[in-house]
DNA sequence: AAATGTGTTTAGCCAAGGCTAAACTTTATA
DNA sequence: TATAAAGTTTAGCCTTGGCTAAACACATTT
């Protein structure tokens, strides 16, 4: 069993990868200092989590991506499972899942899986990896670069920012929902789009953290 | 926020407790060696969690013995959750919790409350501190001590011993049944008890485990 | 009253995981 | 190409929370 900060970094080398991830890169995202990340980038080799090659950056070993997906793994069924059961919002999901997933052991992580009845998928639209890592191909692509006019299905919103979840709820843009850009605003990037019955305008920002697909 | 070991020495002096708790009991009772435990507890007597008498033992404060109810509320409202939810077995949830329990924050900690109903006792029976750490009153008794050919209820039974609580939930003793005690064996302490249909013997040290009431 | 045993504390060590300050690489710029 | 800037690493420090070994206190017994 690994400790919550080595956790942690595995988990934050995965979602900065698969590319080698700079000391400055990870310390920002795990809120370090780069001296401190250096020093644990050097256990983590150690231990084969992680490979580093000095003054370029990090990336996991295939035995650090596992452990990884571990983590991400329980922390997605965290999420669906609060949903389910209490009816969390989703801009509350991440912050809990955070803290309960370090503390998650194998057999209540089989039982909320089997309680949920094995989802693929997160209340946020993210992929669950299986109980072995196994991840299956990722298609949905940004709403930014979606063609206009036509009727789209959201299939992800982020997870971490819980003031940019409770805008798109507030505007029912969430997994599921059909969603038609209007018009692309060619300055800035931004989209006007329908949704049922109102047009709203999304800024490329957020438009870049919504994944859609084409299927109905 | 306090760490997880502090919050597992307050809980633990509040188990052991009112009393004064000796360095060696509660340094068993943590599996950590004595000379840990001396140490650990200036640091709480230092923070005003703890006093300790020196060669005479520890108690909580009050500020501690609030710190210790809010811990024992989060892992009795962590039981009485995952078994309601996942139906896990009385003889899993101890463990289960105790995990939990460190990384469960005061919002979740509402949502289940408010889920549950606002619960008073966990499923074996303990009552689960209010969120301000009120305790009602304690009126169960021993089943040990209890007096022959009288239907009582059983009310509590232990949380700490998987073996202990599976081999009362084969025998179906558990909170809520109904149970007579036939006769007591004067040399070893011995129950002869009658649930349902079915007569069987209870040693003395799992009857003092047991707690009922007279109540139907 | 002294000696013994038990329990407690102190002293000093260690690993994990942070930090700052300084040294070192690499890259970009003049 | 030399130098400055940016990023990385090293060195050394700190706290938390364990450990062992040795010193100490207290109660009991001789």
């Amino acid at each position: 069993m690994y400790s919550v900060a080595i956790e942690d970094y595995l988990k934050s080398l995965w979602k900065l990868g698969p590319k080698d991830v700079g000391t400055q890169e990870l310390a920002s995202y795990l809120e370090i200092k780069p001296a401190s990340v250096t020093k644990m980038v050097l256990r983590l080799t150690e231990m084969g989590l992680v490979d580093h090659t000095p003054y370029k950056g990090a990336s996991l070993t295939r035995k650090g991506e596992l452990e990884a997906l571990s983590v991400v793994r329980r922390h997605r069924l965290l999420e669906s499972f609060l949903s389910q059961t209490l009816g969390l919002g989703r801009d509350q999901l991440h912050a809990e899942a955070e803290k309960l997933e370090h503390a998650l052991s194998k057999n209540l992580e089989c039982a909320i899986a089997e309680y949920l009845g094995n989802p693929t998928r997160d209340p946020h639209g993210h992929p669950i990896p299986g109980p072995n890592g196994e991840l299956y191909n990722e298609t949905d692509l940004p709403l930014s670069y979606s063609p206009i006019n036509m009727t789209l299905t959201v299939m992800q919103v982020p997870d971490n920012d819980s003031n940019i979840l409770s805008w798109l709820e507030n505007n029912n843009i969430h997994p599921g929902i059909k969603i038609k850009i209007i018009s692309r605003d060619d300055f800035d990037g931004g989209l006007n789009v329908k949704i049922g019955d109102s047009k709203i305008r999304i800024s490329s920002s957020i438009a870049s953290l919504v994944k859609i697909s084409f299927e109905e």
